[in-house]
RNA sequence: GUGGGCGUAGCUCAGCUGGUAGAGCCCCGGAUUGUGGCUCCGGUGGUCGUGGGUUCGAAUCCCAUCGCUCACCCCA
């Protein structure tokens, strides 16, 4: 028989790494949360017609990498690539988005039938949010600050902030317009390459590495004397809001998107540990989205943060610590191990959050202190003979200093709130 | 879709110019009759990715194939 794998592109993440994961989406979702950002949970499958229709039809997510399929009932139907379209349209579909404002998060998979490499997986993790009924350059700012809060949580630092506009759709057809002329003219100086992009993203060549085009991109007209008046104004005041706030970014004219659907701001963090894949985290405007959707015309911006990327670029957490249980009970011979059943569950009922391994399968007070050491526990708790007779549990430390004692019921419960308290207060810092 | 690198025990790897498989870690047991971590001793575990070819003989050489990985491309 074949051995047994997951998909390519797919990967498990297993204890202890689990821990890390879920210790980085609780500081982030603190994070979106103090900004007010309401949680939407929304389905991994939509009609594949969302997509085409947002993303839009020529972009490579839409046209070769997403995960599409026909339902029993002949719909197509594919597996999200991105957070926003499922977000737009639940807004829509429930009216959520009228004559209002919105803040929501969403967090989970996204699927893109890629080539994987490092940091880019067909089934990669995002958080994102989406920000409804604001036009003005305020939220894009909010959420440029709301990103540089998580890197704070998180610990991470050295991530460049790019930004740029890439204008409304009328300035971005005039550019287009002009450019593909401009490239058109040059035609014989494009390579293979430019020459497919100059039909399916002309912008993108503007992009090119072969130094042999470079006479022609920099002959090119400049994106920036297309912006209109407004979306000029809206980026200056944008600058304006991070100025003021601190915050440093660089201005990247040639920033733009696989996306279709936005406008105006864009903005990425990036890194250069990464290898190729350094966007971390990206993010931007998309006012015509709601409405190409069939909503009433709602300004909106967001951002999502791809989570594996982030995930490698995280401090030392000790994982196995923010894996590991607080205590261990070893319990040997029978009258131990009936004792120790329900001292458990008595243990559990009454220590808050008490993460507690009970012994099961056996073994001699070596083996399971043994497995208590392997476990990761700070305590063990020992029942034997001598103490199920008495009513009392020994509490021996398994790391750092500290005697044994032999507590009853109540002590015992005393010492493991305090403990867990402390360690939980220990790190969350 | 295209290219480079790599596939040997659960993990990390060694195995030189072909002579038919090893180490460390892990796991289990013992030295310690109610006490883990250190040390020592013993043990479990491999169709050498798969298929074919060359050869008396292949983990080793050749071909194919699959997988992983990195890069191009694209993007979170």
């Amino acid at each position: 028989m074949k051995k047994l794998q997951s998909v390519r592109g797919m990967h498990d993440v297993l204890p202890p790494e689990t821990a890390l994961w879920r210790e980085m989406e609780q500081r982030i979702v603190a994070a979106v949360e103090a900004y007010g950002y309401q949680e939407i949970r929304l389905p991994i499958v939509e009609h594949t017609e969302l997509f085409a229709r947002s993303i839009g039809e020529v972009t490579d997510i839409v046209e070769k990498e997403m995960y599409t399929f026909r339902d029993r009932n002949g719909d197509s139907l594919s597996l999200r690539p991105e957070g926003t379209a499922g977000c737009v349209r639940a807004g829509i579909q429930h009216g959520f988005l009228h004559n209002r404002q919105q803040r929501l998060w969403y967090a989970g998979p996204m699927f893109r039938h890629e080539r994987p490499q490092k940091g880019r997986y067909r089934q990669f993790h995002q958080i994102g949010v989406e920000a409804f009924g604001m036009a003005g350059p305020d939220v894009d700012a909010e959420q440029i600050l709301l990103c540089r809060r998580i890197w704070e949580v998180l610990g991470i630092q050295g991530l460049r902030l790019e930004i740029n506009s890439l204008g409304d759709l009328p300035d971005r057809r005039a550019y287009r317009e002009r450019l593909v002329a401009h490239l058109r003219e040059h035609r014989d100086a494009l390579d293979a390459e430019a020459l497919r992009r100059l039909e399916t993203n002309p912008l993108r060549i503007l992009d090119s590495k072969n130094p042999a085009l470079r006479p022609v991109i920099e002959a090119a007209p400049a994106f920036h004397e297309f912006l209109s008046k407004a979306a000029r104004d809206h980026y200056e005041g944008l600058k304006r809001l991070l100025d003021e706030a601190g915050v440093a970014y660089v201005q990247n004219p040639r920033l733009v998107r696989g996306l279709d659907y936005y406008n105006r701001t864009v903005f990425e963090w990036v890194t250069d540990r990464l290898g190729a894949q350094g966007t971390v985290c990206a993010g931007g405007r998309y006012d015509g989205l709601v409405e190409q959707l069939g909503g009433r015309s709602t300004p909106a911006a967001g951002f999502a943060i791809g989570l594996e990327r982030v995930a490698e670029l995280l401090p030392d957490w000790d994982a196995e610590t923010l894996a590991s249980p607080d205590a261990y009970l070893v319990a040997v011979g029978a009258e131990a191990e009936r004792f120790s059943r329900g001292l458990a569950e008595r243990l559990r009922d009454q220590v808050p959050g008490l993460r507690l391994v009970a012994n099961c399968g056996d073994g001699s007070f070596k083996a399971q202190f043994k497995r208590a050491d392997r476990s990761g526990a700070a305590l063990a708790l020992v029942v034997g003979e001598e103490e199920a007779a008495r009513g009392m549990v020994t509490l021996k430390p398994l790391r750092g200093s500290g005697e044994q004692v032999q507590l009853d019921e109540s002590a015992l419960v005393a010492e493991l709130r305090t403990r867990v308290h402390a360690r939980r207060r220990e790190n969350t810092e």
